[in-house]
DNA sequence: CTAGAACTTGGAGTGCACTCCAGGTCAAAC
DNA sequence: GTTTGACCTGGAGTGCACTCCAAGTTCTAG
């Protein structure tokens, strides 16, 4: 509800509560992802409480569509340390995202072989609840 | 590679270690299917070992493919229940097997989705290291 | 200044889907 | 008849990704 101010260039840091509403993870999780180096050390408060930066939003939701893309946590720690060196590892990160990007349309190929299968099973099923039956309005 | 003989109806049943291999499951996964309720009592053989009919190995395909396609050991149990039930239950393996289906296609779309943003950020990663490098030939 | 909500930590607990193990039985090979 | 190997059971252990908890500290509203 606020403007950032103009001394500083944080525009206005994040309490893990706010963190967690934006990235849909809970607190623990977002602590779990910390300590497990998925998210590098975030800035404190005065008394110790984290401060999130706006950018770390970006990186948890990209970090969220590896996780739904399903990577496991080591390979994300794996990319998250490459990052963390610099841009010297540019060509690294790539190379893992391009080898977890094929795994993907691997993944999504078998899931639609898979899905073609299973309408054929609702087709038989179909057939055996006689020709004109309507269960379901489906 | 041979046909079924004339006077029993099981052509040849599979011991628990030929079961794995032609199904992929582990001969520990398989029991624990089988205890899970998974996979309906295996007929033993005089000396109490699991001899599987030939027509178990369809079932366990299509387990393999409700698991491949995310399905929960719970609803798994769930459509097996149904199975041992008999034929009453038709209309209700369909209505499940068309929820899971559907469940299904919201995944794809969503890998989908996460695919093409992944996609952007190689577009990204590849514009960063300079316009002419070719790190790969991928 | 104080009450209560929100935060901190380290560590224990959970749910899922296996996976492994010990100790025993059974069948075939020598 | 004994060795070898596949199988049996119940139950413990594993790895993953959280999730919860207790005990203490800090922040904020009144």
């Amino acid at each position: 509800m606020n403007s950032e101010d103009a001394f500083s260039q944080q525009p206005e840091p994040l309490t893990i509560a706010r963190m967690a509403e934006r990235t849909g993870l809970s607190a623990d999780t977002l602590r779990y992802y910390e300590k497990a180096g998925l998210i590098e050390p975030i800035g404190r408060s005065a008394g110790n409480q984290r401060r999130y930066a706006v950018t770390d939003v970006d990186w948890v939701e990209f970090l969220l569509r590896l996780r739904t893309t399903g990577m496991s946590i080591v390979y994300m720690q794996r990319f998250a340390r490459l990052r963390a060196v610099g841009d010297a590892t540019v060509a690294d990160r790539l190379a893992l995202l391009r080898e977890h990007r094929s795994e993907l349309d691997e993944r999504i190929r078998t899931l639609r072989e898979n899905a073609d299968a299973l309408d054929r099973k609702i087709d038989h099923y179909e057939r055996l609840l006689s020709p004109q039956q309507e269960t379901d309005h489906a």
